[in-house]
DNA sequence: CGAGTGACCGCAA
DNA sequence: ATTGCGGCCACTC
């Protein structure tokens, strides 16, 4: 359940972030349209950087499926932190967004 | 307060 | 089908 309107943007994004299940991943733009603004992708990964890294941004992929480029440690580590929650990452760091992208109800 | 930046997305050639 | 470019909003310094 998504019901966290305070206001931040910022705060939206986390919210949205800290409740995609295990297994599951979520692109940017979809996490921007889930907060109100379809063309606040872009920020998404900034708060990502700049967020609580207490949240599971690896389980934040782009619309492509694609890992992040600026995740910590690189790709290698958001594919591996992936894979850590069940998730199938091709050699090209891609995810089968049809299957784990989580839609929230 | 102002300017720069960004882990993106969509469309056009 | 692949590559290149622009745009948009919020966050940080």
């Amino acid at each position: 359940m998504i019901v966290l309107t305070e206001g931040n943007f910022k705060n939206r994004v986390e919210a949205i972030v800290s409740q995609i299940p295990r297994g599951r991943v979520m692109s940017y733009g979809q996490i921007a349209i889930l907060c109100g603004n379809p063309r606040a992708s872009r920020i998404v990964g900034g708060i990502a950087h700049f967020g609580n890294s207490e949240l599971p941004w690896h389980r934040v992929v782009n619309k492509s499926g694609g890992l992040a480029s600026g995740f910590p440690g690189g790709k290698q580590s958001h594919k591996r932190a992936l894979e850590d929650e069940g998730i199938v990452v091709t050699s090209g760091y891609q995810v089968d967004m049809s299957k784990l992208l989580w839609r929230p109800q």
